[in-house]
Parts: structure tokens; sequence; C-alpha cells
DNA sequence: CGTCGGCTTGAGGGAAATCAAACGATGTGG
DNA sequence: CCACATCGTTTGATTTCCCTCAAGCCGACG
């Protein structure tokens, strides 16, 4: 698949180094595929883990849970990122990386990953990109977690998703429509609300015609609408790039 | 300064590299001290903006404003951090980033940056792990806002800057006490809860003498019980490190 | 056929938002 | 030197969004 299709915010000029760093990180990972149960940790919390992993197919999420059992989803890994690159730079793990669904994986070692980035230009630049991407995402969270009320957060995590799944072509365009494996509790550990809530904003979303979210598959009625109520978390990019799909606003 | 304690989280064999990255990139910046004024906009949303920059003196925040006149504060720029890394990797700025107090910086052109990135392991590490402490200390506030209540996120918001301006040796020790530039609408931006909120709930910490935040200072009278309240938010490493400040119970 | 995980709905309560206004410093210009 | 404006802080009254508690529902599966 394309770079430029699967990174449509990157610097043009870079896509050819991004492209070149992929192939050289996906050699040094080939040796190592690896197979997870849904349910499954691929690393914990407070471990020492020598490996970041690319994800080949299937769901995984970065977690964390609080010692009251208040929990929480801070990211969803989709086919084609990097997981654990953070985790190179510290000695141990911060929080933990759980399998969604079944997942295959490659795993690359910390050290093997180190000394590429610090002899492969490319490869540096691969590294520097997704953990640059993992930010940006993270940061329309932060306005998201601080901002938003439950009908933008939803809005938003849909169609997040909807933009991401569209760019590594997991989207049924007809309806459109998409697989998604996470239960109402985990979209709530993840937009900070509570199932209860979450469940009601779901309805509210199904009632009004906008997006049906159910039997782990999501399917949007009404993108503009849809973007229109998400508008404000969006940042400039994707507000103005209605061709990532994240914002089909009628132009 | 030692990295070492600049960057305690880190793997430890990174350190010497670390340090040869930040002095390169010291080096390439130098020709450039910049200064700007208390409210300055050093780069702004949507802009297309060529330098990232090393911070020398003062505080600046990322931050992102909503059409609808919501504002979030993403992360705030201690000095020593490197402001603006992501952005080397974009097109534009998705957000802003402004001064919250006069600021010294040095400014690094970009493509300068990114040939380093490419041919300097050393430049590729501290960059790398810029992006990747940054991203550490999102995940903090994500499950800060997420998850956490207006105390605890106060609590922590005050032990986080007293454990970055600690190791930058920021910090009154006698008290302890820092200057703290922010207004209290500002903290709101930051912790995700209205102005009045927030004077609520400082006034609730003073007068349970956990600490008082007026006048442009913050001092902590009680450390151990403020630390108590922020628990649930610091990530393994920050609650079994008592020596990084973050976290000073008791052994 | 029972039970288990996930979904759905109702009733009541609470944390934080909103609306509104006053207070205190600081600065400025007549 | 005092009126006056500005900016940040403080406090009160009211509202609302979301949480908590509780219970029923549905499909899957042993």
């Amino acid at each position: 698949m394309a770079d430029s299709a699967v990174y449509p915010l990157v610097r043009p000029e870079l896509l050819p180094t991004l492209q070149r760093g992929t192939n050289t990180l996906a050699r040094a990972a080939a040796d190592n595929p690896c197979l997870f149960n849904a349910g499954t940790e691929i690393m914990s919390e407070g471990e020492r883990h020598g490996f970041m992993y690319r994800l080949n197919t299937g769901w995984a999420a970065r977690s964390r849970r609080l010692e009251d059992g208040r929990r929480q989803i801070i990211a969803i890994f989709l086919p084609g990122d990097l997981m654990g690159v953070k985790a190179a730079f510290l000695e141990r793990q911060p929080d933990a990386i759980t399998c969604l669904t079944d997942v295959t994986a490659d795993r690359i070692d910390h050290k093997t990953a180190l000394h590429l980035l610090t002899t492969n230009g490319a490869v540096a630049v691969r590294l520097a990109f997704q953990l640059a991407e993992d930010e940006r995402r993270l940061h329309n969270w932060v306005i998201g977690l601080g901002r938003a009320d439950a009908l933008e957060r939803l809005a938003f995590f849909i169609l997040e998703l909807y933009g991401r799944l569209r760019r590594i072509q997991l989207v049924d365009e007809a309806e459109p429509s998409f697989t998604m494996p996470l239960t109402q509790q985990q979209i709530g550990d993840h937009t900070g609300l509570t199932i209860v809530h979450v469940n009601r904003v779901l309805r509210r979303l199904r009632e009004e015609n906008l997006a049906t979210c159910q039997l782990r598959r999501v399917t949007i009625h009404d993108v503009p609408r849809l973007a229109e109520l998400a508008r404000p978390l969006f940042d400039t990019f994707e507000r103005e790039a209605p061709e990532f799909g994240l914002c089909a606003a009628p132009a």
C-alpha cells in the first residue's frame, strides 16, 4: 500500500525515506511473526519488555488500570502501527498493551531497533514519525477529554476510526461501515465515560440517524452531519482535508 | 547539568548518546537565539513554520482553541524541552505554541534537524527521546482527563510541575515552592476544568493545608499527602521512584 | 436450561458547569 | 492624587450533564 495514503499528513518530501524505513524495519522484523489471542496482554504495566511490534492484523490498545479499578484506554492500534516505540527508551513499560481481537504482529528487538535508529537514517525517520503521529492523535484526544462533551467525543471516536481504517482499506465504502471490536465498556474506557452513558449517547446517534454502533460493527449513516458534531475536535488539517475521509463535509 | 538527573526515566545505557545528541543540536541551534514576550505565539495553528526550538528560559504552552472559544492547553514546556519536534514531520502546525512568560529559545531549522536526524545517530536518539518523553507525559494526562476528578487533577498538576522543575533546579527546596506563571484560567484550560471550579478546588487544597497556589507561586505544604491524592495518576515509574520528587511517599 | 457477558433502560444523586456579581491589585491618564 | 479601567481572583445561586445504583433483556454457549 502506498505510504502517501497511509500517512496523508506527512511532509511529502519525507515519503520516500519513510517508505524505506518501513521496509528496512519490516526486514528486521520478518523473522519473528507473533500471534496473540484476543484479551492477551502483549506487555504489562511495569514490566521490562525488550521488543516493539508492528501490528499486522487485528486491533490492540494501550491502556492503564488504576488501583481502584478505573481504567483508561489511551490509544488504539490498527494494522500498520508500530507498538511500543516509546518504551524502547524507557527502563520499563508505563502501561499495558492488550489485544482487542486476535492479533498478528512482527516483533523487533529493542536493541536492533535502537541500533537501526542510530545507523540508518530512514529508520530514524520512520520511528520518529511514528512517535510524532502517535503524539498528534493523542493531542486530539486530550482536547476531546478536556473540553468536549459525550456526544462530541463519540462522534469523534467513530470518525477517527473511520478515517484511519479507510487509509488501510478496512472500510466497506458502500454504507460506509466497518467492524469495530470494542465493547461499550471499552468505548467508555477510551472516551472517559461510563458504559451507561456511552449506551445512551450511542442510542441517540442511532435515533438521529447519524451512526449505528452495534454487534461489533459501526455504520455511518450521515458522514457530514456526524463530522459537524465532531468538528471542534479536529485539528486544522483534518478540518480542511475532506479527502482524508475524516471530515467529508461537502466542498 | 547531568542528563541522568534531567532524564531520570531513560535507559541508562542511552544517556551518553543522549548527551551527545543534546550537544550536537545545541551547536546547530546556537546561531539563532530568539526572544519572545509573554503572550506571543511562537507558532500558530495551521501555520507553516520551518523551525523547532530549544527552550532556554521561561514557560511556554502547546494549546488549541476551538471555534466556540473553548481552549485546551495540551502541554507545558519548561527550560530544556525541545518544542515543535513533531511538526518537523508535518506540513503545518496543528496547534499553537504560546509564551506563558518572556521566553528565550534557540531556533533550529527543520531542514537542519531532519538532516541531523538521518545522519547523526545521537541526534536521532535525542529527537526520538523527546518525542517519547512528550508522549509519556501526555499518556499520564490522558488518564487524568479521562478518569480523574478535579482534586486529583490539580494535585497531579502541581506535583508534575514540582518534579519537572526540581530536575532543572528551579524549586526552592526549603518550603518547597516554585514560581508558576499560569493564571487560574490557564490552569483550567490545562486540566479541563472551568476557572470557577479551579478556584474552589485550589481553595480546598489551601484549607486542608496541602498546597497554596497564589500570586504566581506554588507552595507545597505536605508533599506526601498531596502525592497520596495524585497517586492514581502516576505511572508505575513515578509511583516507585520517590527520588524523582514526584511521589515522596515515605519508604 | 441455566448462566454469563454484553447491552439496555429507569430513577435518583452529585460533581462540575453556568450565570452573575463583587473584590483586590495594578496601572494610567487627567 | 484620585477617578477609572483592566485583569485576575473569589464567592454565591442555579442548572445540567454525567455518574451511580439497580434491574431487566438478549444472544451465545456449555
